[in-house]
DNA sequence: TTGAATGCAAAAAATTTGCATATTG
DNA sequence: CAATATGCAAATTTTTTGCATTCAA
């Protein structure tokens, strides 16, 4: 927390009370997107940021490796705290839901990859669709 | 080929022209978004087509299995043929490049997947980002 | 002090929708 | 003929940008 900011300093950037909130908002979220993560901070008590300040945060908060973001689906880049990037994120087509598996559950793929393209594969930033237990089930 | 008609027609939907120069668009593209694909559909000889009417055959094509799509960064949805989506998507993030490695080769995640989470994974629409070995080696 | 970041408003993209008209089956 | 698709324009939605002002270091 505390050295938050001496990690923005690092790169010339600089610690502000709206990238902190952004950050908070992120976390408490676990997945969201730039709009659900402006409501979250405007709900945290402080008054709101404008969307510009919300996207320009969590780009400077991405480069700094504290988050990370999958695609969801097509229109929503869903935001998560880098640590939640230890995971492979899996998500139902029918209704939404965003599990998680380790990111260990892909070694061989990455090494497949790597193998066949000599390709670096980043699989935390993978979003694997698919439909959960109970979707298969239904209609 | 020529039963797309009678494809469309099993869904209560209609074979129409513009429907076929989407189509064979998007097969001459490979990996393209709704707006490459438009503009493709323009250059094959006959009138362009309103964005609306790509968007809708892309729709159409795609309910009816013949293509799929991968997120390829940001705001891009990348469609292609249903036959190329017998691939894993790979992405450079330095370059862009878009390559493809078999799906067997995610057959161990897909499985840890379902073991896990009781998930039904389609690897197919994932694209794994990463880096390329050109770009590995680049700054 | 000074460059980085914000706030605000306007501009760009990207995608969707309404509706009259044209087409397919 | 009837139902589906198109074309076109306008409306949404999502993200980016310009710029004067504020603020962290």
């Amino acid at each position: 927390m505390s050295d938050l900011g001496a990690r923005l300093r690092a790169q010339g950037k600089r610690l502000t009370t709206q990238r902190e909130r952004v950050l908070a908002a992120v976390g408490r979220l676990a997945h969201a997107t730039p709009d659900e993560i402006a409501e979250e901070v405007a709900a945290d008590g402080g008054s709101p940021l404008p969307v510009s300040t919300v996207y320009r945060s969590l780009d400077a908060l991405q480069e700094l490796g504290l988050i990370g973001h999958t695609h969801v689906d097509h229109r929503a880049p869903s935001y998560h705290l880098a640590e939640h990037a230890t995971h492979v994120h899996v998500v139902c087509r029918g209704c939404g839901y965003v599990g998680e598996v380790p990111l260990e559950a892909a070694d061989e793929l990455v090494a497949r990859i790597e193998h066949r393209l000599g390709f670096a594969a980043d699989v935390s930033h993978a979003a694997v669709h698919g439909l959960c237990a109970t979707c298969r089930e239904a209609p």
